[in-house]
DNA sequence: ATGCTTTGGTTACAGATGTAAACAAGAAAG
DNA sequence: CTTTCTTGTTTACATCTGTAACCAAAGCAT
């Protein structure tokens, strides 16, 4: 059984941000947690947590009289989706067009460009192997 | 006078990739452009040209009983707005980290690779001259 | 036991989005 | 000139999103 396509709005995103950085998390916890950082009222995280439970994104476990809810995809899986998402729609799929649309508008800090380099010798590395 | 923050939606980019790809267009151009590509209705497509003027992102030219549309952004400028906006919602603002996210899954062809070093390589070039 | 508090669930509601029918004013045809 | 076709504008409507009030059941305090 799979779960593809799992897109998160703006505001989803914002609540499974809580829940990546510590869960699993009480129902009261998570609600802490968006208060504190968001402003937002009890209803309105429980509905979210509600919504991304029926999308898949988030699993509520019931008991007694308390939950407690932790994500069920990994916030790299639906990065990278998204990333994929915007790479074909934009730039036709390709990562370079990307990179250089982006880097036209300002240069990236040296350590960034260190890091690209590493990623792509070591990709080469694989490459051929 | 600035209008940044143009965020497109799904359909909306249908619409721009058809004015992107040839324009101006006459209304009815766009019309039968987006009934082949994506089998709207009339109406439909007039619709969505009429919100994107609102938005400012395509700007309409009455002449007679005829109007012809246009953008009045760069494809790559909306492209880079929400790469921007993915990136600092996803990758806490890293390129490097979407990059290596994205190739953790699978490979890039050589090709690619070659245009990034390049990039990289330009990038440093201007860095310190 | 009886009433406050905490906790999750149900309902609501305005604005955005996808999709399109209905309508009106000008152009073209007979 | 009437009828018909074209072209753009208004209105419509279901779904999705952001945001939250209201409600009911379970716990706790008196």
């Amino acid at each position: 059984m799979n779960d593809k396509h799992i897109a998160l709005t703006e505001a989803e995103w914002t609540v499974m941000e809580c829940l990546w950085e510590k869960a699993p998390r009480t129902g009261r916890e998570t609600v802490a947690c968006l208060d504190a950082k968001m402003g937002w009222s009890r209803s309105t995280t429980l509905t979210l947590l509600r919504r991304l439970e029926e999308k898949g994104a988030v699993k509520g476990d019931t008991e007694g009289s308390v939950k407690t809810f932790y994500p069920s995809i990994a916030r790299e899986e639906v990065a990278v989706q998204e990333t994929e998402n915007l790479l074909e729609r934009a730039y036709k799929g390709s990562l370079s067009l990307l990179v250089s649309s982006l880097t036209k508008k300002q240069n990236l800090p040296q350590k960034e460009i260190d890091e690209l380099y590493a990623i792509l010798r070591e990709m080469e590395g694989k490459n051929h192997d």
